[in-house]
DNA sequence: GAGGGCCAGGTA
DNA sequence: ACCTGGCCCTCG
């Protein structure tokens, strides 16, 4: 535009004059955007705005004066742009207000981007909190909350809820539970009930948890119900489809992509849906009138959010029901440390079956392995289907079906020198070898190399034995032990989700069992001794949960049978069908290691120097202990530090960190990644 | 995150 | 007298 002087002197007043006719346009450019921004609102100018963007030192509410054309539709919860900075951010409005503390000058809402409110004001506080809590930030939990926008979908009306049918059955389903009744009467007069529900073998848990949304939707109330896995979820919606029909309650889940989630979160934000089903991120659902909330299987790993800070899906809903003051329901058919510590604070109350039922509807027993018979078999096929199993298997099977448990997905995973016992290992890359099926030779599991011709490296022997056997060998045993009975399997990527009926042994890892129409006559567990020897100090609660969730899949007086040492105690709490009884031991060892629920921990991840720094902006509790720096395992670059403070410091713990991770964040230092209470800590 | 003020220490 | 980099704070 202008050409460069030759001379600046001669061109010196060209560009003030230049100067003045800009300013004076750039001034009345300012008059008459300030005589738009005069016209504010007339109630409640000031929107108080978080903003989208995920740094510590801004978790916090900026103010923004509201134009009068935004007056009506800028509420609470709904999505706006800003400026901040010099540069258009996005946030949510979370309240409106007449005047605003902030000193300086506010600049206006830029815009309204829509006015659908999004974010409640109850899951505004319950963002808040669970930020707090992780010592995270809450945008980051509001990421988790609320789903991206999809405007064509959000033009479109949700349709009204049908009329809720008469419904009937509750209390006869859930009468065996005798705690049940006050739960029941509770919920359904608006008070606000908290139990730990131990569902007994065999229980029908989707068909309760059904009755117990109906019931409290009968009486005006909301429910949230939080699932580990969508067959779980698929199981439920079933029975709530069942129940209630049509129309009454969603899925939450992101499978059916952007549009559907959206819709399905604007069907319950809008409130013409209060029953909310789904994995971890349901329990962020803005329900109104909530009255329930539930959590199935709270032990399962799946209910830890993967993604920053980190919320656990049974906290999240916990807090929500004290916030919200709503009924609380942890229901599984084992027990999880925490969930014994809700009961011995008093915060819930227990419903279980008594003795006499469970004996009713479940025969649990273990029959050893010994080392005699491996002996006298080494491929250890005899000692890990032991003659008891066999006969059980064949009860089972003049009964309906039979699921057998093996808790490892493939074939033989590891082979071994038939004499010498030493790893077989490939020729040319020294890896493992293994089996991948019952014709194929062995293959190297690393280079997958083919090992026709092996021979021990050690003593020479050419033959190998399969120290480890996975589900398919197991399958494949089986099949020749009952030649005319079908066998299926399910595991890994192939999971199964229901049998009917009709007799037939099922092969199933722990997790992908499928569900059979009517039940199992018999479980069958395998190799018990497997899943204890994990290197994690939650392996016998993981294992007994899977256990329990099997022997949860028995028809009414079926029979289980698990195979390993009956001096277990995890096996003993499984014939016993006492989950309650191991928790509250594993409840006395987390105390005695001062580890969660009894303290509260926080693993700090990051550069050595990171943490040099993160440790000297921490002022912790007195009581505070810091363990570490660690290495942490896999990745050279970073360390580990473990801070730990008794329970009742979990708050203070939480809010030191936060406190640090906002000066660091302001000084742009490296990054540091927070774990409050990380479940892999023990496990 | 980006931009800016401020101080310290080095540079012309 | 001036530039540069690190530190720290603000941003509505």
């Amino acid at each position: 535009m202008t050409p460069t002087p030759d001379d600046p002197a001669l061109e010196l007043p060209g560009l003030v004059r230049d100067r003045a006719a800009e300013g004076r346009a750039k001034a009345a450019a300012t008059r008459a955007r300030k005589a738009a921004d005069a016209e504010l609102a007339t109630v409640d100018p000031i929107a108080r705005v978080v903003l989208d963007v995920p740094l510590a030192h801004l978790d916090r509410v900026f103010d923004y004066t509201v134009r009068a054309a935004m007056a009506e539709d800028a509420v609470p919860g709904t999505r706006v742009k800003v400026r901040f900075a010099g540069k258009d951010v996005d946030g949510f409005v979370i309240e409106r207000a007449a005047a605003s503390d902030h000193g300086g000058v506010l600049s206006p809402l830029r815009r309204l981007v829509s006015p659908e409110p999004v974010l409640s004001p109850a899951v505004e506080a319950l963002c808040r909190r669970v930020a707090e809590r992780y010592a995270g930030v809450s945008t980051d939990v509001r990421r988790l909350a609320v789903p991206p926008r999809h405007a064509t979908t959000e033009r479109q009306p949700t349709p009204e809820a049908p009329p809720l049918p008469v419904l009937t059955g509750c209390d006869e389903a859930w009468a065996p539970y005798p705690a049940a009744a006050a739960f029941l009467e509770h919920l359904r007069s608006g008070s606000s009930p908290r139990a730990v529900w131990g569902a007994g073998p065999g229980e029908d848990w989707p068909a309760l948890l059904a009755h117990l949304a109906g019931a409290a939707l009968a009486a005006g109330r909301g429910t949230i119900i939080c699932l580990p896995d969508h067959r779980d979820v698929a199981r439920l919606d079933e029975a709530l489809t069942t129940l209630l029909g049509e129309g009454h309650h969603v899925t939450l889940r992101s499978e059916p992509g952007p549009a559907a989630r959206y819709r399905d979160f604007l069907a319950v934000s809008r409130g013409a849906r209060k029953i909310v089903i789904g994995p971890r991120s349901a329990a962020f659902a803005p329900v109104q009138d909530l009255g329930l909330v539930v959590i199935w299987d709270d032990g399962d790993d799946l209910h830890a959010e993967p993604r920053a800070p980190y919320p656990h899906t049974r906290e999240v809903l916990l807090m929500r029901a004290e916030e919200e003051d709503t009924a609380a329901l942890v229901g599984s058919f084992s027990r999880t440390v925490e969930a014994d510590q809700l009961l011995v604070s008093g915060w819930a109350r227990e419903i279980a079956l008594p003795r006499a039922e469970i004996r009713n509807r479940a025969l649990v027993a273990v029959s050893g392995a010994t080392d005699v018979a491996l002996e006298r078999d080494p491929s250890g096929a005899g000692a890990r289907i032991p003659r008891e199993a066999h006969q059980a298997m064949k009860w089972g099977l003049e009964r309906g079906p039979v699921l057998v448990q093996t808790p490892r997905a493939g074939y033989a995973l590891k082979l071994a020198c038939e004499r010498c016992r030493t790893p077989a290992r490939c020729g040319s890359c020294a890896g493992p070898l293994g089996l991948t099926g019952p014709t194929s030779p062995p293959r190297c599991r690393l280079c997958g190399t083919e090992a026709a011709g092996w021979a021990c490296a050690e003593c020479g022997a050419s033959g190998l034995r399969s120290p480890m056997l996975g589900d398919a060998r197991t399958a494949d045993e089986l099949g020749r032990s009952f030649p005319t009975t079908p066998v299926v399997a399910s595991s890994g990527d192939r999971i199964r989700a229901t049998v009917d009926g009709a007799p037939r042994l099922v092969v199933a890892t722990p997790g992908a069992e499928p569900v059979a129409d009517g039940g199992y006559a018999v479980v069958v567990l395998l190799d018990t001794w497997w899943a204890l020897g994990r290197d994690s100090m939650r392996a016998a609660e993981e294992a007994l949960r899977r256990w329990c969730n099997a022997v949860g899949l028995l028809q009414p007086g079926g029979r289980a049978l698990a195979v390993g040492d009956p001096a277990q105690p995890a096996l003993q709490a499984l014939v016993r069908w006492d989950p309650a009884g191991f928790a509250k031991r594993e409840a006395e060892d987390r105390r005695e290691a001062r580890l969660p629920p009894a303290a509260r921990v926080a693993s700090l991840t990051g550069a050595p120097g990171a943490l040099d720094d993160m440790r000297a902006l921490l002022h912790l509790p007195e009581v505070a202990d810091v363990l570490g720096p660690m290495p942490v395992v896999g990745n050279p670059d970073e360390e580990r530090l473990i801070v730990r403070v008794p329970r009742n410091q979990g708050a203070a713990l939480s809010r030191a960190l936060v406190e640090a991770q906002r000066l660091r964040s302001a000084r742009k230092l490296d990054p540091v990644r927070i774990q409050v209470d990380p479940p892999e800590l023990l496990g």
